[in-house]
DNA sequence: CACTGATGTAAAATAAACTTTACATTTGGA
DNA sequence: TCCAAATGTAAAGTTTATTTTACATCAGTG
């Protein structure tokens, strides 16, 4: 699982405790998302992107096989 | 988190096991995943998804307070 | 330099997703 | 009615996400 939630983040000019308290996780669960150590719930995957007014689809994305 | 899976299998005439082969889960976890017992990760969702050319927003939907 | 906010990371514990096996129920067609 | 395919469900076990606590690093600012 690919994803750009620091460049969102970035462009939103929000930290990373920021996101992980609009979308009600601890700080740690998003730096290792971005960090890619393991992919999100859904439940999280949709809250992440309605943060940002994207889809899914924009924010995250499969990797080769998987 | 709701989801219409039941109805893109319906229109795709598929079967719970068929779409458990084409995602590699379980055919109980679609069948759990329809009855809403629980909801899928990130990556099954996307996979999901892509089975039926659609937009994991256009499957998967959050829930009020979710 | 000292301080602070943001980020990276790690270990132990808990929660949730997913598997496997197994069986029951429903449904549609021969 | 009988059969088979599809679906529903359940318990035990494994794997993965997430939390909590805690500490280390890094960049910018006083």
């Amino acid at each position: 699982m690919k994803n750009n939630i620091k460049i969102q983040r970035a462009m939103h000019n929000m930290t990373q405790a920021e996101l992980a308290e609009k979308v009600q996780v601890s700080r740690q669960t998003i730096n290792a998302i971005e960090a890619e150590k393991y992919s999100p719930s859904l439940v999280l995957g949709l809250k992440i992107a309605r943060v940002f007014s994207k889809a899914v689809d924009e924010i995250f994305e499969l990797e080769e096989g998987e």
